[in-house]
RNA sequence: GGUCCCGUAGCUCAGCCGGAUAGAGCAUCGGCCUUCUAAGCCGACGGCCGCAGGUUCGAAUCCUGCCGGGACCGCCA
C-alpha cells in the first residue's frame, strides 16, 4: 500500500504538470492539530510558481486532489495551507492491510556494511553514568541500523594497557597481600578500581611528602609499564589476572544492562599494529621525524596542528593505537561506514586520526564517523574516577531496580506473580526508567544528573511507556481470542481512531528520522506520544464492552498495533515491554 | 589565537534539513477511581524562543555579528 505522503505529492505533481510547472517540490507535512485534516499541502511554492493567489490555487489544488486521489475525502483551505482529510475507510485499509509489515520502518535502499565501537572501557576501574550513556547509545544506534537493513557489527575495544593499567597492578602488588575478588567477595571490576583509587592516594601523600612531582610510586608505576612493553614474565602474569578480573566485572555489567558485541579488540594487540603503520608512513615520507626520535605528522595544511604519533622513546600515544585499530578493523570487516561512539571531548581527535588515515591513504578513510556525544555532568561538575566522583554504573542499576520494587509492592498490582517473575518485571521497569532517562534527549546535549533526584517513573518517563503497555496487553488477555480484522470490515473509525492510526502511520517518519541523525531521541519522544494518546483513548473508548463485535474487533486489532509499535520503537531503545505491571 | 557544542515556561527538555496561534513532563492549583490497570485521564497557571541585524510571502528554525555557558587543540587515554 502507498503512503499516503506519496499519494498526496504524485497528485499535486500531475497538478502542477498539468499547469506546466515540473521543478516545484511540494511540501506535505502533518496537519497541525487544531486544524481539521489529516495532511497539509503548503502551497506558497505552488501560488509562486503559477503566479496566483495561494487561496484561489489552495481550492483549485484540493478540488483536484479530491477528483484524481480516491483517498482523499475533503480538503479545507486555510491561508496558503490545503488540509486534506482521508477517508475513514482508507486508514481503516491502512490499518488492516499496510500495518505492521510494510507500514511501520523504511528500509534502506542499499545494505551497508557498518561497524560501530562503543563502550571501548579502561581495564583499571569500574564503569559508570557516562559508560552507560555511551553503552545504550551505542548499542540503540546499532539496533536502529540494523533494522533499517544495513549489515551491523558491534565491537567493543578495550583499553587494556598504559599508565593507568600499570598503577592499578602497582597498587594492588604493593597493597594488595594476595587479594583477590574471590577472597573478599568484590566483584572484578570495583576490585581493581579501588586499587587504582588507592594508587592515587599513595601519589598523592608520597608528592606532599616529598615536595615534588615526582614519587616513588609513579616510577614504580612506570617501571611496571617499560616491563610490561617488554613482556616481562613477572609482570604478564599480573596483568591478565587483574584484566580477567576486570573483565568478568564488565561482562555482568553489559549483562545486566542488555549491551553486547560481536567482536571485542584488545588495545594490546593493536597498537603495535598502529606503530607499523606509523614506521610506514615515515618511509613514505608523510610523516617526520624530530631531532629527540619522536615522530610527527603536519596537519596544516588540513587546517590542524602538529600531531605526535610517537614518542621520543618510540613507544605509542592513543592516536596510533586508533590507527591500528582502524587497520584491523578494515581487514576483519571491510565495512563501507566506521562509526565511533565517543564523546565531543574527543572531537579533535577524530578530526585528526580521519585526515591522517586520509593521508595515509587508507580505503576506510573517509568511512570513520565519530557519533559525539555530551557528557553527564552531576550538579557538582565533571565526573572523574581518580576523585571518586562518580555515579557508579552498578549501583545506580541496583537502585533503579530497587525503586521499581518499591513502588510496584506499594502500588501491589502484580502480587500474583511469582517471586522469580516480580524480580523479572522489577528489572524491566527500573532499567526501562533508566534506558528512557539517557537515550530520550539529543545525544550531542549534556546530560545534566542529579543523584539526589532520583529518576522518575511517572510523566515522561519508560515505565509511564510500558505502563501503557501492559493496560493493553490486560485487555487483549481479557479478550477471548485474537483480533478478527474481517469481523471488523464494516467499522467506520471515528476521530480518535484515525488520529490513532495517524499516529501508528508517523513512525515511519520518524524512524526514518532517527537513522538520519544516528538518534534513539526521536523514537523515545514518539513512543510516549503514543502511549500517551493511547492512554487518553482508553479512558473513553470501551473495549471489551464495545457496543458491537465490528467494533470491539476493530478496537482490538488497533490496540495489537499500538502495542506492537510501542514495542517496536522501545524495543530499539533497548527498553523491554511488560505485558503486566 | 583556532575549532566544536549548547542557550526555548520556575526546573528538565521536544520542535531546528524555513510554514499556520511555539509543545511536553516536573513543580503549583483544581477536577476524575461502583465500568477494560489512577505508574493513568482532563483542566488552569506559566514564553522579548539569549541579544541585534540580514535573507524570505513566511524565521525558534537559515546567514552574520555580539553576549552567556561548556568542551577541545598534551611525549595523558
Amino acid at each position: 500500500m502507498q503512503r499516503f505522503h506519496d499519494l498526496l505529492s504524485e497528485g499535486v505533481r500531475r497538478f502542477l504538470a498539468d499547469k506546466g510547472v515540473t521543478d516545484v517540490r511540494p511540501i506535505i507535512q502533518y496537519t497541525r492539530p487544531d486544524f481539521e485534516g489529516d495532511l497539509t499541502v503548503v502551497v506558497f511554492p505552488l501560488a509562486k510558481a503559477l503566479r496566483q493567489r495561494p487561496d484561489a490555487v489552495g481550492a483549485v489544488l484540493g478540488e483536484w486532489l479530491v477528483q484524481t486521489v480516491p483517498a482523499v475525502e475533503r480538503y479545507e483551505v486555510v491561508k496558503g495551507f490545503v488540509n486534506i482529510s482521508f477517508s475513514a475507510e482508507a486508514w481503516r485499509r491502512f490499518l488492516l492491510e499496510a500495518l505492521p509489515a510494510a507500514g511501520f520502518f523504511p528500509r534502506a535502499e542499499r545494505a551497508e556494511r557498518i561497524v560501530i565501537e562503543y563502550s571501548s572501557p579502561n581495564t583499571n576501574k569500574p564503569q559508570h553514568l557516562g559508560h552507560i550513556r555511551n553503552n545504550l547509545l551505542g548499542w540503540s544506534v546499532a539496533a536502529i541500523l540494523q533494522r533499517y537493513g544495513h549489515e551491523v557489527y558491534k565491537v567493543n575495544l578495550i583499553n587494556d594497557r598504559g599508565i593507568h593499567i600499570a598503577q592499578s597492578m602497582v597498587a594492588w602488588m604493593q597493597f594488595g597481600g594476595g587479594a583477590t575478588p574471590e577472597s573478599t567477595g568484590k566483584k572484578g571490576d570495583h576490585f581493581v578500581g579501588d586499587y587504582y583509587v588507592r594508587f592515587a592516594k599513595a601519589h598523592k601523600q608520597q608528592q606532599a611528602e616529598g615536595g615534588s612531582e615526582e614519587t616513588p610510586i609513579m616510577q614504580a608505576a612506570r617501571a611496571v609499564l617499560r616491563r610490561w612493553e617488554a613482556g616481562d614474565l613477572h609482570i604478564r602474569p599480573v596483568w591478565l589476572k587483574m584484566n580477567s578480573w576486570v573483565l568478568d566485572g564488565f561482562a555482568e555489567t553489559y549483562g545486566r544492562m542488555g549491551v553486547d558485541f560481536d567482536k571485542t579488540y584488545f588495545e594490546s594487540e593493536t597498537y603495535l599494529v598502529g606503530k607499523q603503520h606509523v614506521m610506514e608512513g615515515l618511509r613514505q615520507g608523510l610523516f617526520h621525524r624530530k631531532e629527540d626520535g619522536s615522530i610527527w605528522a603536519d596537519l596544516t595544511a588540513e587546517g590542524l596542528d602538529q600531531k605526535l604519533l610517537l614518542r621520543s622513546d618510540g613507544t605509542t600515544v592513543y592516536i596510533t593505537q586508533d590507527i591500528g585499530t582502524a587497520a584491523l578493523r578494515y581487514f576483519d570487516f571491510q565495512m563501507d561506514r566506521s562509526i565511533y561512539v565517543v564523546g565531543d571531548e574527543q572531537q579533535y581527535h577524530f578530526k585528526v586520526l580521519k585526515a591522517l588515515l586520509q593521508k595515509m591513504g587508507a580505503p576506510y578513510a573517509d568511512a570513520v564517523h565519530h557519533l559525539s556525544y555530551g557528557m553527564v555532568d552531576l550538579p557538582t561538575g565533571k565526573m572523574k574516577s581518580r576523585e571518586g566522583t562518580v555515579v557508579d554504573a552498578d549501583e545506580l542499576m541496583d537502585e533503579m531496580v530497587a525503586q521499581a520494587r518499591r513502588l510496584s509492592e506499594e502500588l501491589g498490582k502484580v502480587d500474583a506473580l511469582s517471586a522469580e517473575e516480580r524480580e523479572r518485571l522489577y528489572h524491566i521497569i527500573g532499567m526501562g526508567a533508566l534506558k528512557y532517562h539517557i537515550l530520550r534527549n539529543d545525544p550531542q546535549r549534556r546530560i545534566l544528573f542529579d543523584p539526589a533526584e532520583s529518576i522518575d517513573f511517572f510523566g515522561v518517563t519508560g515505565p509511564f511507556i510500558q505502563y501503557a503497555h501492559a493496560r493493553i496487553h490486560s485487555i487483549l488477555r481479557k479478550a477471548s481470542g485474537a483480533a478478527r480484522p474481517e469481523t471488523a470490515a464494516g467499522y467506520a473509525p471515528d476521530g480518535a481512531e484515525v488520529a490513532l492510526i495517524r499516529q501508528l502511520y508517523r513512525l515511519y517518519d520518524v524512524f526514518a528520522n532517527a537513522v538520519e541523525n544516528l538518534s534513539p531521541a526521536p523514537l523515545a519522544q514518539y513512543a510516549y506520544q503514543l502511549a500517551h494518546q493511547f492512554n487518553a483513548y482508553y479512558h473513553d473508548h470501551p473495549v471489551l464492552k464495545a457496543e458491537s463485535e465490528p467494533v470491539l474487533h476493530f478496537r482490538l486489532l488497533l490496540l495489537e498495533r499500538v502495542a506492537e509499535a510501542l514495542r517496536e520503537s522501545m524495543g530499539l531503545l533497548g527498553i523491554e515491554m511488560p505485558e503486566r505491571m
